[in-house]
DNA sequence: AATAATTACCTTGTGTTGCAAGGTATTTAA
DNA sequence: TTAAATACCTTGCAACACAAGGTAATTATT
């Protein structure tokens, strides 16, 4: 019924990814294409179907904004760009991301 | 139409939950209210609508099985403990685990 | 004895998220 | 002119967290 290893990191990804965007994002502008291949190769992999329609529902939020470009090969690219509230929600994440570390530690113990 | 910060937490926890009920068990059987103090008091707030159906869904998976017990206080207490295949499965979490914080570094970069 | 408080269990309905599996449009190469 | 590559997007589904309810057993209070 499911791959159960590929199922547990899916499930692992949920709220982390809008933290990854913005945490890529607040280095320099990108496009989902790039963004895609800057997450496969930090080892986080995300498919198109999810990754568009979160870039639109950060944007809708006002995190970020975007403009058209034209590219050299292919058709034009949307360039996605952080915003301000986009880097106050960045910081609350920064805030959550460290305490859900931390409340693993404590609870896997002193087993770790 | 939502409280930011706290939308944020309950985002991250999703996918970990999951996760913290195994390592709890892992250490000891144990019924659901106490689960729920154990992770209150590691900063990770849960409530009950959201516990009760996962521990169903962990029991029907195979992960846990449990024995009621008379309590002196109160009703019966429905203990939980982790079964074999319920090990097996937090030892893949503990990977998945570890995999996504490393992820987070590598995209948070040079940052942090 | 009747009522309230406490402790413990559980369910239903809603909104959010990630994903599979599709699709459209532009440019360049064959 | 056809195919490949690149880039965009949508629809339908399943899993999850939560709010807001509810039931049942024991003990304390009146």
């Amino acid at each position: 019924m499911e791959n159960s290893a590929e199922n547990v990191r899916s499930q692992m990804r949920k709220g982390v990814l809008e933290y990854c965007i913005l945490s890529i994002l607040e280095k320099k502008e990108a496009y989902a294409s790039s963004i895609l291949e800057e997450l496969k190769s930090a080892n986080m992999i995300v498919v198109e179907g999810t990754l568009y329609p979160l870039l639109i529902r950060q944007k809708n939020q006002g995190l970020l904004s975007y403009r058209w470009e034209e590219s050299t090969q292919g058709p034009p690219r949307k360039y996605y760009c952080i915003t301000e509230k986009g880097r106050q929600q960045l910081g609350e994440m920064d805030l959550a991301w460290q305490e859900i570390v931390e409340t693993i530690k404590t609870i896997k113990g002193q087993v770790l």
